[in-house]
RNA sequence: GCCUCUGUGGCGGAACUGGUAGACGCGCUGGACUCAAAAUCCAGUAUCCGUAAGGAUGUGAGAGUUCGAUUCUCUCCGGAGGCACCA
């Protein structure tokens, strides 16, 4: 007989079955309280126009997890939409002419496309792109709401401003100090800006922390470390001479007895006051200007000298009453704490830097290393014994701050404070491309709140881009113009928007409701869906976007439109994907074309490779002969079916085996489906799962299905349906094939994810290994089980083992259950 | 400087609670099929010595705990990432 040999040709089989799930509408969710539920989702992209690979191993590692999911009984939500406001496209208006509008949605259209050749499981009904109206909208009425409770606010912040063209650049914008269009020197300029008040839930977002057991530890302290919460206390020196006081912030209360000055910010309001009338009155001057010329990142980088005046002022020790120097520095920077602290040479490096460096005495040691009094080496920063510390003599370093906190107290100059690293969330731009802020200024009234049946506040279409002159709406006089909602004077609206992160931190919420439009989330859909349980993105987030999703969900949970203090259980951190050694990217040219590669091997061996080379959370170097390897993979799970399809349409699948041969196929199949099982659901090792698949058809190609018996032949079957199954949520589209080609109706999808044994999948066979002073020696093979003692008399029977030992008696003789005998001589 | 992660063949990577290190894939070698090649199928493949049987070495380096360590503890070295004049 000629046997056709099958190729696989993914390029027919996936247009097929992506056309069939289509018309199905096979990916839509609807809530079933019936149902346990899995929230799936994979941070939406920007529309940058093309996805990359870094986006093909997202949406493949959520793509598996959801089709496993669903398979295994659960009701699996997974959406996808588009982060779609953002400076690129404002930047392609101003290189190539297009609006931001017409590039944003056809790249929408674009990478949609893309993504159905994917295969991807999307329930595309519940999309999102947040620079439409309906989404944005929500968008200012949550930033109004906020503005009411106090939690937006508008205050002065330095940016980088470049003077040639005008505007306000974001630090991505800043090259090496210089505009990255035009090259002129970038300045600091202080303008009024909208903030968030994340310092608000510093302390919950903090203490949240330990609920998110299933999120990647890194992530937990790169949050933790970055809110960076410390405790001290606050405390007032009076000003020489002056009325005022300077309130300092220290973490050490203990080391106040070593206090040899007092160093503020240069911008800390009573500088010029301390140095007027001063001999150092113009060295503070220059130095203050000196300060302001310079950039953020300059002034605040550890690389840059330690730098400070005398002010000529003095303040007095609250304590010793002793007059104490009151110094500026460009290290100390007004936005943590007060702007002011005292500095302790003696236990504290910088201070120490500091002292040496102006020649500041180093007034007193107050704390001694208590293990080696003798040896303390300054300055002394770790915690020990207090000295020369009237109050606080002999206590320990923890006992001494608060017996000095209390005191202080006492005396009403002073309290505990716990200060965070982090600050308040800064969301103005001044772009065009972003949700407009909703307020309008009145000289009269202030900043007056858009009312809420006006919002949404509308991008106007028609605005110039030329990328100077600042913002393109401050020149867009119809929308610019308008009326104050509450005195009906004449009135300019805000022309700032809001930066990304404010849409992208609420975006899963909305995507629980389809077509919902009198809030901006469905509390009962929320109800049902969140929270997210499977979240998967890259680390870039860590502190960025997934501090404020957290921050947002809090809010939406106290104003009751959301239940559960955290809006995703489990987050999952990709690696990224790499190609000779670095990061592909378009200037480097290593750039591996998804379409390119889909059009080629097919979406199944994309999907499959991103999954096989490597664990998810690791980075993963880019092989085309791993693709090939892939590919061949499914070739081989192809032309195992198809090649004996004859025979196989005639065979009934069983799970029932007497005969020696169909018992190990069918031990072998249990043992497999409990691996792959077992793998994807620790965390998701698909790597592992799927070369358990590979031994699994390399087996079954060694079977010889026309010799077997029938028994076998049954069994043969059900391993290969099973085995299809399996495969299906890595590969989906050629196992949706195989399916039918076996005779079965409908999709993969929809059916149950293969069950085992557990006794069909253990061996019954041991191999236990003997080793004579822990070297191997030989190995037996005995019934799984097999007891000590049996194991013990077997071992010391062995040939081998009888030939080493001579007829020695054996020193020692240590027997692990079914896995070793290790004999001592 | 502080914090976190990481180090296994020629390469990507396996190894559950300490118990056969290197599964699976790539690459390489050989064989089958073919006039031939590709594709496919089968087999081998850590290193060193040895024709072989066999032996020795081996998870960044060193020590420790243990009958036994890739796994646990300590010290050091290399790589990646985060924070960083934060008082």
């Amino acid at each position: 007989m000629t046997r056709v040999q099958h190729d696989y040709v993914p390029q027919e089989i996936e247009p097929k079955w992506q056309k069939r799930w289509d018309e199905t509408k096979l990916f839509n969710a609807e809530f079933d309280s019936k149902k346990p539920k899995k929230y799936v989702l994979e941070m939406f992209p920007y529309p940058s126009g093309r996805i990359h690979m870094g986006h093909v191993r997202n949406y493949a590692i959520g793509d598996v997890m959801a089709r496993y999911f669903r398979m295994q009984g659960y009701n699996v939500l997974h959406p996808m939409g588009w982060d779609a406001f953002g400076l690129p496209a404002e930047n392609a208006a101003i290189q190539n002419k297009v609006h931001p509008l017409k590039w944003t949605y056809e790249n929408i259209a674009n990478m949609k496309a893309q993504m159905s050749r994917l295969g991807v499981s999307y329930d595309w009904r519940r999309e999102v792109t947040t620079c439409a109206p309906e989404y944005y909208k929500w968008g200012q009425v949550m930033f109004l709401k906020m503005l009411d409770q106090g939690l937006a606010y508008r205050d002065k912040r330095s940016l980088n401003w470049c003077p040639s063209c005008s505007t306000v650049l974001a630090n991505e914008e800043v090259v090496d100090g210089q505009c990255w269009r035009c090259d002129s020197n970038v300045e600091q300029k202080e303008m009024d800006q909208w903030f968030f008040k994340t310092t608000q839930y510093a302390q919950q977002l903090l203490d949240d922390l330990k609920q998110l057991q299933q999120w990647p530890e890194r992530i937990r302290h790169m949050q933790t470390n970055w809110i960076g919460r410390s405790e001290g206390a606050e405390i007032d020196f009076t000003v020489d001479g002056h009325q005022e006081k300077i309130r300092v912030f220290t973490t050490r209360p203990d080391t106040i007895y070593g206090v040899n000055a007092l160093i503020l910010a240069p911008e800390h309001a009573l500088v010029l006051k301390l140095s007027r009338g001063t001999s150092q009155e113009r060295a503070v001057g220059e130095f203050i200007k000196k300060m302001k010329s310079l950039d953020k990142s300059a002034r605040t980088s550890e690389d840059s000298e330690k730098e400070g005046v005398f002010t000529g002022g003095f303040a007095i020790h609250p304590l010793t009453k002793a007059k104490v120097p009151v110094w500026i520095a460009n290290f100390v920077v007004t936005d943590y704490g007060t702007g002011a602290l005292m500095a302790v040479p003696a236990h504290d490096n910088r201070d120490h830097a500091f002292a040496v460096k102006y020649k500041l005495p180093i007034v007193q040691v107050v704390a001694l290393d208590s293990k080696s009094p003798g040896e303390t080496e300054l300055p002394f920063v770790d915690e020990g014994v207090s000295i020369n510390s009237e109050l606080i003599n002999g206590l320990s370093t923890s006992e001494a701050k608060t017996k000095i906190i209390a005191e202080l107290v006492r005396l009403g100059i002073g309290e505990a404070r716990v200060n965070f690293r982090l600050r308040d969330w800064g969301i103005s731009r001044q772009r065009y491309w972003g949700c407009p802020i909703p307020v309008i200024h009145c000289e009269k009234d202030g900043v007056v709140p858009v009312p809420e049946n006006q919002l949404p506040v509308l991008l106007p279409d028609a605005v110039q881009f030329s990328g100077k002159g600042g913002s393109p709406l401050a020149h867009h006089e119809s929308f610019v113009k308008t009326k104050c909602p509450k005195c009906q004077g004449p009135a300019r609206r805000e022309t700032d928007t809001m930066a990304t992160f404010v849409e992208s931190s609420w975006y899963y919420a909305r995507y629980c409701a389809i077509n919902h439009h009198t809030s901006a989330v469905s509390k009962s859909d929320c109800q049902n869906w969140l929270p997210i349980d499977h979240y998967i993105g890259g680390v870039e987030h860590a502190t960025g976007h997934l501090l404020y999703v957290r921050f947002f969900h809090k809010l939406m949970r106290d104003w009751g439109w959301v239940s559960g203090d955290e809006p995703a259980t489990q987050l999952i951190c990709q690696g990224m994907v790499y190609k000779d050694g670095a990061k592909m990217s378009k200037s480097k040219g290593n750039v591996v074309d998804p379409d390119e590669l889909v059009s080629k091997m097919g979406a199944d061996t994309a999907r499959l490779f991103m999954l096989f080379a490597g664990p998810i959370e690791k980075d993963l170097e880019w092989s085309d002969k791993g693709v090939e390897g892939c590919h061949r993979f499914l070739g081989r799970v192809y032309r195992l079916v198809m090649n004996s399809l004859e025979e196989l349409r005639s065979i009934k699948p069983i799970d029932v085996a007497t005969t020696p041969e169909a018992k190990k196929l069918q031990h072998l199949l249990h043992k497999t489906v409990k691996s792959v099982t077992f793998d994807i659901e620790k965390d998701f090792h698909y790597n592992t799962a799927i070369s358990f698949m590979m031994e699994f058809v390399n087996a079954l190609y060694l079977v010889d299905l026309k010799a077997a018996d029938k028994e076998s032949q049954g069994v043969f079957r059900n391993c290969l349906e099973k085995l299809v199954l399996m495969l299906a949520p890595f590969a989906p589209h050629m196992c949706d094939e195989l399916w039918e080609q076996l005779g079965q109706k409908g999709f993969t999808l929809d059916q149950n994810w293969p069950k085992f044994s557990e006794s069909l999948a253990q061996v019954s066979e041991k191999e236990v290994v003997l080793q004579i002073n822990g070297k191997i020696k030989d190995k037996i093979t005995v019934s799984a089980g097999t007891v000590d003692a049996e194991l013990q008399r077997l071992a010391l029977a062995n040939t081998k083992i009888v030939e080493i030992l001579k007829g020695q008696a054996p020193k020692k003789i240590i027997v692990v259950k079914d896995k070793l005998v290790n004999i001592f001589i």
